[in-house]
DNA sequence: CTGAAAGCGCTTACAG
DNA sequence: CTGAAAGCGCTTACAG
């Protein structure tokens, strides 16, 4: 790097004919500091063109003004909902209404997120940590937890979540309402086909969509609910089991746009009509459910707001306190793949 | 935190009867040191947990290790296609490789690029700059080389690019290959949507669709060429003109699936079948162009590869290596928007 | 309101 | 092959 001196505290110093600590107190707005001196600092900072070194500073204070965000690993997780850019744009957001740095996470496969976040920690190259996904291992957490290092969670686990800084949807209600909303419909024998059912997020729907389902007195049936992967393939599997039932279910609820995806593709291919034979229901409410040819009703969880929450209450776990939660409000946009040919 | 006690080089020294010299030698696996020490110390650093702090290295080495990545700022640019979440995942994967960390931008819409740039130069928290979007303006690069700062680019620019690091498709082939193809199928009348005309990505497709209608004895007709924005309302808009237009033109051409959508939308609307009447292809590969009802074939510019080759030209201007370019070879996937009803 | 001094935790010529 | 010493550039009790 030419064209660029280096110039420190002590160079200011020695042209404003002060000490490097009135530098130091006039570049934190020490407010000790008389106006005057703090004039003639500051001109002379502007005159050399000075300033300070973030990793210097980090080091003597202990604190990095960064954030660690670990991303999933698995190429899936990042690409087939919009989910991950669209939370890492809340992050992004929140982090520079707060004035912290993003450091993103490295990992490779077989390294893993706890190594990555071991490194951070230990290497002290942050001073808080982003869990982007629930599915994260639950040894993350307990790491974490274990040496009680500031972290914040998209997500829930059902450990701990009292003590947990977290930020999650009510997926809860947004089952129950979408399964009551189908009832209202009149539908009457309604699937499910969710996603990895080790996961929070999957259990959380099925509860509410049970309880939906007794509330509306429609019998909850075993054979009606299925799980699988986030993937179109998982969508078509069990849409064409679906389809072949006797009786068919009239409203299938998905879990994944992508999943419901394979599943319209299937029933289209068996002139299966939507939503009229069998109305259709998803979540994320990503740019498939939106440009489908049959648009399709999705929950849109509200990814940017996740996002933007997690850095707020890793904020409030940087200065000590813990459980913190924020719950995100979803949206339910109806379309006509559960409202008719009218839009 | 709590359970972690800060263990630095000096009390491993203590405890290995050396000198913190010697540890950090280890640390850096310097070769002189013997392998007797060596295992002592290491045995040692192990029994205490030591781990070396990435601050303090950096500041005694003015040398991070890691890598700022310049986001775009506008909303658009992060979700209307995959380029974003894709090209981010090429260069955490080539960050992993390389060793290096990744700090994200996190600039305000006000705010801007080139001031996180002088953030992360001038406070020393990156030893190089990736600017992931060729529509970062042209000051950014301009700062970047007056300072002589390490960075790599992913595009083009038509300014310096033989003293540029970057990477980018051979987006003038790409085009010109799209054309011939739509002339070999043989239709006569080529319209083109590109996006924002002072992009060199733009310019350079609009060349090779020029190229190639010249090639295929087809005129170049100034009416037939629209540029807009990368969004549906922009395909809509020009589409309808097109459809309108007397005689029709038989194929079109458009720079983003998004846009490609938007046309598509409007020709159906008007009853114009694709490919029969008109036969359509577009960029960027994305779920729209793979999922829409009529897939649609489109140029797989390989996002992934861009970013990790992206750090890869990096690293090279990091060791002070300057114009060096990969080109990333790109794909067109025909798909029944040119193909017939056959896939 | 300001300064001298010690310290943050590591690295690296220099000397032996 | 190893150590003593100075340094990276800032911060912060402590003292006045």
């Amino acid at each position: 790097m030419k064209n660029v001196v280096k110039v420190t505290v002590n160079d200011v110093a020695e042209l404003a004919g002060v000490s490097p600590s009135t530098v130091s107190r006039v570049i934190s707005n020490n407010p000790k500091i008389s106006q005057e001196t703090r004039d003639k600092v500051q001109k002379c900072m502007e005159e050399l063109g000075y300033y300070p070194n973030a990793i210097a500073r980090s080091l003597a204070r202990s604190m990095t003004g960064t954030i660690g965000v670990i991303m999933p690993t698995r190429k899936e997780d990042l690409f087939l909902n919009p989910f991950f850019p669209e939370a890492l744009r809340g992050i992004v957001k929140g982090a520079s209404a707060e004035g912290y740095d993003l450091l993103l996470s490295t990992n490779t496969e077989k390294s893993g997120e706890l190594t990555v976040i071991k490194n951070f920690i230990r290497g002290s190259k942050v001073d808080g940590i982003i869990l982007m996904s629930s599915k994260v291992s639950d040894e993350c957490v307990d790491y974490l937890r274990s040496v009680d290092f500031p972290f914040a969670l998209i997500g829930s686990t059902f450990r701990f979540d009292e003590k947990i800084n977290h930020v999650d949807n009510d997926n809860y209600m947004a089952a129950y309402e979408l399964t009551r909303y189908l009832s209202m419909i009149g539908r009457k024998r309604i699937a499910m086909i969710g996603g990895d059912e080790r996961l929070t997020v999957t259990q959380k729907r099925i509860e509410g969509y049970r309880k939906a389902l007794t509330e509306s007195n429609l019998p909850f049936e075993d054979s009606l609910l299925f799980t699988g992967k986030f993937d179109e393939e998982t969508g078509y599997k069990y849409g064409s089991e679906i389809a072949k039932m006797m009786p068919r279910p009239d409203a299938l609820i998905v879990t994944d746009d992508l999943i419901a995806f394979g599943a319209v593709k299937v029933f289209r291919l068996m002139n299966i009509s939507i939503p009229e034979d069998i109305a259709v229901a998803s979540f994320n409410n990503s740019v498939l459910s939106r440009y489908s040819d049959t648009p399709i009703t999705s929950v849109d969880i509200n990814a940017t707001a996740l996002g933007e929450g997690s850095v707020k209450v890793l904020v409030e776990a940087i200065k000590g306190v813990r459980g913190k939660k924020i719950i995100i409000p979803y949206t339910i946009y109806k379309r006509q793949s559960t409202e008719g040919k009218a839009p």
